[in-house]
DNA sequence: GCGCATTCATTGGCCGACCAAGGTAATCTG
DNA sequence: CAGATTACCTTGGTCGGCCAATGAATGCGC
């Protein structure tokens, strides 16, 4: 026992054979966050709050309303990410004067160091991704996931997201 | 305000340019994940719970460890799903009187009409999302994601669960 | 101007997922 | 056979997500 790897074979459940794709995003997903994970690591982030980072460098002091709709998540979700994000001193929240009920989101200087760190991480990352396919299969991939996405969005609920991205 | 829906298009951040498919592997899993727990809701079982089902069902009685590298997911993820799972009545626990250590994990009898109904989602879902996919894009959309799952698993960390795949 | 509906944000609860640490049992050494 | 190692599972903590419910402030209709 040392070497070896076990290399076991995870399998999937042929079950899973009725729906190859929609198994295959999940474990793709997992494993695309989990090498994001990684590399935003050395920046302090945890993965998904580079997202919200970028969406607040590229927007400046942003109502928390506005930021929820670029970034299409859930209120609370966002609320509860901002807190974490502001104790990690990455953000910086203040009441909105013109809507007392609103509130002001902008990043914080340390930004400028962390912005560079998080777009070393996702240039990394999309390279680790796409390693090995030339940029006809990346392109093919792009489009194929927007066609998903859009799928996904229509009929079981809206989501405003695909629409732009269909363009 | 009423119609109109609100159009206002999520965008995404320039910053994302740099990563078009790491941008929308997140998105897409996520909606992909609301879609399958609305599909899954009637059947009463959470995202993910259906992949541990289909391992269940197909490999009867089995070990908890066996399970986890079935499913490749963390050991603490596997205890704590089966016990919402054992407690929801799906599946029953014992100890493996060959090792005493070791947990043994079956599927209980109500899975027989749970197990159509995990299908017919399954099923449901799939079409869901490759609506407007002629087979060939099917595939090839299929073909990508293996590759970058196996992508994925190399390098910054190793995993097991593509090396089956890539066959 | 008053009241009702909306919008904005937060809280609490729940789940899937991870890591780190721990406890128990089997196994591999010396 | 005794001691160290390894395998198995659990517990506790943290995050990203969601939903449901709540409280505050704004805006609308009348």
């Amino acid at each position: 026992m040392k070497a070896e790897t076990e290399r076991a074979e995870p399998v999937c459940p042929s079950a899973a054979a009725g729906g190859p794709v929609s198994a295959a995003i999940p474990r793709v997903a997992r494993l695309h966050r989990t090498a994001a994970g990684k590399l935003l690591k050395d920046a302090g982030l945890y993965p998904g709050q580079e997202l919200m980072m970028m969406h607040l460098w590229e927007a400046g002091a942003v109502r928390q309303s506005e930021l929820i709709r670029m970034v299409d998540l859930d209120p609370s979700t966002v609320t509860k990410m901002l807190q974490r994000l502001e104790q990690a001193g990455h953000v910086r929240r203040r009441p909105d004067p013109a809507d007392r009920r609103a509130v002001l989101v902008e990043a914080t200087e340390d930004s400028g160091t962390l912005m560079r760190t998080v777009e070393r991480a996702w240039t990394r990352l999309e390279q680790h991704t796409l390693a090995g396919l030339d940029p006809e299969e990346r392109a093919q991939l792009g489009r194929l996931l927007s066609r998903v996405e859009a799928n996904l969005c229509t009929e079981t609920a809206d989501c405003p997201a695909a629409a732009g991205r269909r363009a």
